[in-house]
DNA sequence: AGGCCAATTCAGCGCGTGCAGAATTCAGCG
DNA sequence: CGCTGAATTCTGCACGCGCTGAATTGGCCT
């Protein structure tokens, strides 16, 4: 009955199966909601059930389209394009400022939203996933801070490095994931004018 | 057959229910499984079931014990007694050092391995549970270094006392969590004297 | 108009989970 | 010696998980 609307669902029965109209970016949708999913719980705790519940959809779609949740989380955790080469751009313009220039960098990234998911849900997995750890670990080791550091004629450059990292990364577990005020709401240049001093002697500093 | 040996376990049977001899601590056998559980993965991807298992026992005890994995957790992320208690003391002493007294009284915990695991634990379900997240919270702000600010005579002393902790939890998620090289391997010592004065000009610089 | 194939859902397998309840074994006490 | 109650295990329920395989629908191309 009611043979106008017949395609989409029978009254308030099931979605009815089937291919949808062009030009609904079916795919898309299932990645923005694991995208937020994996950034607010972390790889363990999202479920692919979950995802699809989210995004108004059957869950073996998310199968279809990703192939298995690992696969899908690498697709998550792309990170924007060229993200390492800026990083290492910075660097290299030389050791006066490096402090506020990689604090600006880091927090930029943070504070743009598409970039942070992909952070958050690094950050969150990494503490209980081995997987993601290791991932974690490549990227504040070898992808940014060591070579960030290369660019410097200090002694002790990875432990230097390391300990920029630290400070880098415990802001953004309080600001961004566990949200402790007053830091969460405060503004960029705040933090800025109180982090680089921080990493500039980190980079920098005698001892 | 073998009635000699045949209240233990039949052969190479069950483990035998009923009481055991007398003098075995099981009930703290499943605590320290526990514990060392939570802290290497977190609340929610420890299950009942792998602490039974690693204390050698049946899960059905572990909820005997304790009720509810919920209450295991509870008893599992109880402090050291005077751990706050102590925090404030060190700040009681003043401005002058409290940099130096504060790290090394932070580290001191994480090295000790008693205390390091609640820390783990925390640290490991904090950016997951948001039970967990909540305790981090109030542990960082209310109950440790908002006392700890109280006592200092400057401007901001909640966003002083956020910064100063989001180094030492960054340092302490790359130092111990996710084990990052070479602040891993690196000397108490070393690890206070870049520290300390990250913490000191936090507390008392002017800008 | 008709066929192909991607998109989508459904049903289900095997597993692990937290937890409850009954059954068994034993230590300690009178 | 026999009771009692704690300690311990067994069995099982109801659920959510990742993933598979088959079925259905309907856009797109010729």
């Amino acid at each position: 009955m009611s043979p106008a609307a017949d395609h989409a669902q029978s009254a308030a029965g099931r979605p009815a199966a089937g291919r949808r109209p062009a030009g609904s970016d079916t795919r898309g949708l299932i990645l923005a909601a694991a995208r937020s999913a994996f950034a607010s719980t972390g790889y363990d705790a999202t479920s692919l059930r979950g995802i699809a519940r989210a995004a108004g959809v059957d869950s073996a779609l998310v199968v279809h389209y990703f192939g298995s949740k690992d696969r899908l989380f690498a697709v998550v955790m792309r990170l924007p394009d060229g993200f390492v080469e800026n990083a290492v751009a910075l660097a290299a313009q030389g050791g006066d400022g490096l402090g506020e220039r990689l604090t600006r960098f880091f927090l930029a990234i943070w504070e743009d939203p598409v970039a942070r998911e992909p952070m958050l849900a690094l950050i969150r997995s990494a503490v209980s996933n081995e997987q993601a750890a290791a991932t974690l670990r490549g990227f504040v080791t070898d992808a940014l801070l060591v070579r960030v550091a290369a660019t410097l004629e200090v002694s002790d450059q990875h432990l230097r490095a390391t300990l920029a990292g630290s400070q880098l990364i415990g802001m953004a577990m309080l600001r961004y994931a566990v949200r402790v005020e007053p830091l969460a709401s405060a503004d960029v240049e705040t933090v800025v004018a109180w982090l680089a001093p921080t990493l500039q002697r980190y980079f920098t500093a005698d001892p």
